[in-house]
DNA sequence: AAATTTATGTGATAAACTTAACAATATTGA
DNA sequence: TCAATATTGTTAAGTTTATCACATAAATTT
């Protein structure tokens, strides 16, 4: 039933209403996402029916209503603990971002295996690398961040199937396939990059 | 005839191609391709016949004409200059990363509001805000990076539009919408984030 | 040189995803 | 109170994307 999209929808819709919701509306049609998010209003009521959230024919649907109801969905309830492996420069940038928190979201250590890089202090502590199979068992880490240098993607992918944990958001430019026990999620951006440039340049072409 | 995952998945080609390469192999088949990236290779084929890249009936692909025919279609003949806008956490690992000239691209600069931010020796160097119109002009700019603090996000988009910038990829998490003469791609991070641990939420669930 | 094998190239088929259309129904206003 | 109107919920239709299946052609074997 739920569809490879339709969970990063609904994540915007859930940005598009908090939006409004600070600007003080009670309702919304599903007319007025369509427009903002440029998807037909059918697709929209189609996600909101699969995922169980009603409006009222005519009334349209309460935001305060579907912002909980996504917050459900997304497993809001509870705060979602997530570790970075290797803390380097786009490692580190994750690390002290602030945007996490506020969906609920804790990274709650990082890992590098260069002693200079090590703080066990710090908020988020980083910590050893030979210390992640461990923390992972003792605090129920279920997500991971790997920021790792390519080279040693693979090694790292293999350490973390061994801990047992769920998913891995990858940043390497490695492309890894999820198994049934684990879901890996890659994120290139040199890969985004080429692929805007060449759409720039088509079009580019194209009104030539 | 081009959908919109094919070019992503032409940069996964020539990505396992090179690796390939440097492996001392000379020919590749479309299944040895579908197997390691897991898609169909019928898929392989159509996505080579669509872009122009022959093959040899039992013979299969010459590797170096492939890499050579997507260079080509990914207009690789030239480096591609790109700038940053915003060089905080985020857009300073990125502009330091090595990574994006192996694929021909090159960040030229970086802009900023914030003096202590800049840095007009650097390299590449970063300059103040107020010199991104001229320096997009002179230096024919058509590619973008944005990693301003989301407040200022709307504001950059206007001020890019202005200059006829034909592309941004945006690290805010704002979503912008692309119109004709400028193409905007998201990345959101934090989204990224909350999929995958929905994913992996659910498979858990789904066990128990 | 003929037969067999093996991989491409492609038209038909299927699956996935999105939009269109409209009946059902709540709300508004006469 | 009842007609007019606006919006949901849902089925049908349409579109896009991926796979299947096989005819075709190159290479290898007999
Ligand atoms: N920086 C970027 O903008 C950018 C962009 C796209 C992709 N990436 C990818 O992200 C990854 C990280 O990039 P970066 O620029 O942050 O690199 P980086 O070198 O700054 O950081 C990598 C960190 O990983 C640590 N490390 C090395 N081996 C390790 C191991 N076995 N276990 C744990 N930690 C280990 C290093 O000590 C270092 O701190 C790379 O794979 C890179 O290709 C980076
Ligand atoms: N850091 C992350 O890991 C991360 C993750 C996801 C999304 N993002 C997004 O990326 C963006 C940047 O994040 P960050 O962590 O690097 O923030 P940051 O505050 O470290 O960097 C922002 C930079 O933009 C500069 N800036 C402010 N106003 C500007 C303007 N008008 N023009 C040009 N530059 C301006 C600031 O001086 C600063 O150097 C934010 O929108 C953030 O939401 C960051």
């Amino acid at each position: 039933m739920t569809n490879k999209g339709q969970i990063l929808r609904l994540l915007n819709y859930k940005n598009l209403l908090k939006h409004l919701q600070t600007l003080g509306f009670k309702k919304v049609f599903s007319d007025n996402i369509s427009d903002t998010l440029e998807i037909s209003s059918s697709l929209v009521r189609k996600d909101f029916g699969n995922f169980g959230i009603t409006g009222n024919r005519k009334g349209g649907y309460e935001i305060d209503s579907i912002l909980g109801k996504i917050d459900d969905i997304l497993g809001k309830d509870e705060i979602q603990k997530v570790v970075v492996i290797g803390v380097g420069r786009i490692g580190e940038a994750l690390m002290k971002y602030q945007g996490f928190m506020k969906e609920g979201i804790q990274i709650v250590a990082g890992f590098d295996i260069d002693p200079s890089r090590i703080n066990a202090e710090g908020n988020p502590p980083v910590l050893h690398n030979d210390k992640i199979a461990d923390f992972i068992e003792e605090n129920d880490i279920k997500i991971c961040i790997m920021t790792v240098p390519q080279m040693v993607a693979k090694h790292t992918v293999d350490l973390l199937t061994a801990t047992g944990i769920g998913g891995i958001l990858n940043f390497t430019p490695i492309k890894f396939q999820s198994s049934a026990e684990l879901t890996i999620n890659n994120i290139n951006i040199v890969h985004e990059l080429e692929n805007l440039i060449y759409v720039v340049n088509k079009q580019k072409d194209n009104k030539e």
